[in-house]
DNA sequence: GCAAATTTTGACCGATTGGACAAACGTTAG
DNA sequence: CTAACGTTTGTCCAATCGGTCAAAATTTGC
């Protein structure tokens, strides 16, 4: 087959209809089990019954366990720093911010398991993702602290460290996903229902805008 | 033996020097491999070398593998919420809260181990210690959210909601530890190092007292 | 010093795991 | 219809897992 007409340009196969459908099938399932169980949690017969198919089956779609991880892995991190990625020198900084701290914790509310899978990936030291966060990551946020130094030499916002601030935003907003289970039963029945990112909205938009507010006087 | 003079009252035997100083040891290792690799992903075969013993030997003073994670739990729970205990009515609200905040970022920097066993076990639906959340933590919780809600009713700080405050404290602090490698890997080697502790004290007091200090006007 | 109790070890077991493989099955282009 | 290709499955394998067990080595109480 080699030097035939229709050779393929290199690695990346063409992939039949059936294979893109298999394939997300089996990304949705192994989102599923592994945010739950995490990767040496997590099994291939797991995924398998999840996407509803054999185990062979979903081998021949993805050679090996860690692939799935890898692809999901990969995908993940461009939707997860989209709201980042928005983060824009126009418009009034502090509405900027407010919007930032909103989106993030709209994808915590409504992609939980994408920030689950994320935590754990980086809990275990990051073994499969560190190029990624050096590189993509890294050169990114570099890029938004620029902006927000801007925002500050301009007096728009207090003088606070920018790296920090993000990490804060991180922290704060993806523990209604990470850490959802002790939320919901610290908070109890009453308090712990979907209300819940209400209220952590209202918190933290008030915390943040009165805690980058610049001071006068 | 049952009956004898010296007899135990019932269940917890007491312990020979030997087996109080190898369960001791088997603990700091379990401690080392879990925080670093989660409970399904840690063998027991990994803590027996980490203790520098055998597996069977290991499996004498712990006859599961679960009873050393949950003996682990029950410990951490206990020095974990020590800082939030010390938070008190008396003193200034300010200066309490800014204490507790300084109290639980030392923690981040000195057992991050701890913290990221705690992590992993909440990421994962707290399987082994929900009771201890729905009952312990709860009403440490609930205690603590009235007392700032005294301060928040005598006008000392902005009225905020008082549990997403302590979750927003958790979440920030935490975040040190349990995404420590992202972190450093964001900062980079020069912002990375061990200043982060100092940079990220300095902002979150920033953040707090500044977001709860009382607007005027 | 010695007997009883405690501690340590090597060998072993059944269950589960990630993955390989060839045969069987289905689909499709000519 | 049929040959070629893509898909699915049952079976199997070696490695690893948590845990057992009896025997050996050691410590301890007297």
């Amino acid at each position: 087959m080699v030097g035939g007409v229709t050779m393929e340009t290199a690695a990346p196969r063409r992939r039949t209809r059936i294979q893109q459908e298999k394939r997300e099938l089996i990304l949705e399932a192994a989102l599923e089990v592994f945010s739950a169980n995490g990767f040496r949690g997590s099994t291939i017969d797991q995924i398998a019954e999840a996407a509803g198919m054999s185990k062979p089956n979903l081998l021949y779609y993805f050679r090996r366990k860690e692939d799935i991880h890898t692809t999901l892995m990969q995908r993940l991190l461009d939707t997860w720093l989209a709201p980042l990625r928005e983060l824009d020198d126009i418009g009034d900084p502090l509405t900027e911010l407010r919007s930032y701290i909103r989106r993030k914790l709209e994808m915590a509310r409504d992609y939980p398991r994408e920030s689950r899978l994320f935590a754990n990936e980086i809990l275990q030291g990051a073994p499969r993702i560190m190029p990624l966060i050096e590189g993509e990551l890294k050169s990114l946020v570099e890029e938004k602290v620029e902006v927000i130094k801007g925002w500050m030499r301009a007096g728009k916002i207090a003088e606070t460290d920018p790296w920090h601030l993000i990490f804060s935003i991180w922290a704060t907003t993806q523990h209604y996903a990470d850490f959802d289970v002790q939320v919901r039963a610290v908070l109890g029945t009453d308090r712990g229902g979907e209300g819940r990112f209400e209220d952590a909205a209202r918190f933290l938009e008030h915390l943040y805008l009165q805690g980058l507010r610049v001071r006068q006087g």
